[in-house]
DNA sequence: TTATATAATTTTGTATCCAATTTTACTAGA
DNA sequence: TCTAGTAAAATTGGATACAAAATTATATAA
């Protein structure tokens, strides 16, 4: 039950191979067609891709570094499978870079900000599959984030958030659970909207800190299930 | 003037080239061996290192996700030189952190802990090298943040500490300045030791912040200069 | 002299090959 | 049948060789 099948990726014209290979294998594991504790081997990976060993090797190397694949030295790479602790402790690290980052924000969210942001909430309450619905989830927290103006905490926000983002299309399930958090997007963008700081980062705290909650108990079921 | 020199690594006894490189080039970014603009060719490495050019580029790859190395395709890579913008964005990005393992941890400061803290901090204030305050200093809040249980979040910080710590070697008349911080860290480990979160968490954002401004203002006075 | 085009050089990116290690399969002995 | 030891296979780590791109140097024309 390890097998699974990648497109070969097409370079040329200045696109290098280790970039290439990187953003399709991250796709892979994010979108769920390589789950957690699948094994990575270099030489299937690279004739499925189209390119030789080393460009895998580099890729994985920056998946690692992502959290997404555990390398360990001459045993090879496999994708990370996150045990309830480490979720819970990928949403601690949400709330602490978040409610930062919407602190920082707060000042400049304009009228068309939050106009943008509305649009995109009622968008996650009418999509009804769990691709849309994370995409539109993720561009409502992200547009509250960007006036921020902060490039690196957004990209660790990204990261942390694909870690964990990836188990709704794994388990879809788990998408019911979360389109329960619509009362929060309302208020947290209620209180936006008033400038109300405390109140804010409050409810982000709460909205992160559920959500991680539940998607850790449920890996947990997951796990003893089986 | 961009010439450095590396001791070639021994390997051997299951140490893989990959590993020791990358501490190899860590280690000489983060003491000043390397600085900020430094071209890093992958040729010139190899050779100072005693390995092929396959390692250096894997470890070039790790550096860069932890933000030390910048590359770009075809031209190489360069050492990091961090914008004043960039060091304030890090400081953000570690008060969120920080904060965050500090609530965490809060709970669990036992008596001997902060003890322990106690004595780091009595020897930053006895110090007076760079190395060995930054050691003291950086062991000081490591001492407050591990009780938290949370050895990503750790790692993270320990990042972006790294990021902007090794601009005190290179600016030595930076260490005078974080050495009026004695203050701050006395209040916070007090406050810490009255279990008094508020407070703790304002003071450490307080020292951090001030700490970015500082270093944030240094670099930009540096620049200004040339 | 300056600007532009072009060739030479340097440097990085990738493929192939060999070495080191781990895993698996097999054999022998109790 | 089970276990320990050993050999074979598979797999990763690393070095060398070659291709592609960028940089530098050179030459030519305005």
């Amino acid at each position: 039950m390890s097998s699974f099948q990648l497109e070969a990726i097409t370079l040329g014209e200045g696109v290098n191979a280790v970039e290439a290979v990187t953003q399709r294998l991250r796709q892979a594991i994010l979108d769920g067609s390589l789950s957690g504790g699948q094994v990575l081997r270099q030489e299937t990976l690279a004739q499925q891709l189209g390119v030789s060993r080393l460009p895998i090797r580099e890729a994985i190397r920056q998946l690692h570094s992502e959290g997404l694949v555990q390398m360990s030295v001459h045993r090879g790479a496999i994708v990370t499978a996150l045990s309830p602790e480490d979720i819970r402790e990928i949403y601690d690290i949400r709330v602490g870079l978040e409610t930062t980052a919407l602190r920082l924000a707060l000042p400049h969210l304009s009228p068309a900000i939050l106009k943008r942001a509305n649009e995109l909430m009622k968008k996650t309450e009418t999509t009804s599959d769990a691709d849309s619905w994370s995409e539109a989830n993720w561009q409502f927290h992200l547009t509250l984030y960007a006036p921020a103006q902060r490039p690196r905490m957004i990209e660790l926000i990204r990261t942390m958030h694909d870690n964990v983002g990836r188990y709704l299309r794994v388990y879809p399930a788990l998408l019911q659970q979360q389109k329960n958090s619509h009362q929060e997007h309302q208020q947290l963008l209620a209180a936006c909207q008033a400038q109300d700081e405390g109140r804010a980062l409050q409810l982000l705290r709460q909205h992160l800190e559920g959500a991680g909650e539940r998607l850790a108990a449920y890996i947990a079921q997951q796990r003893s299930a089986k």
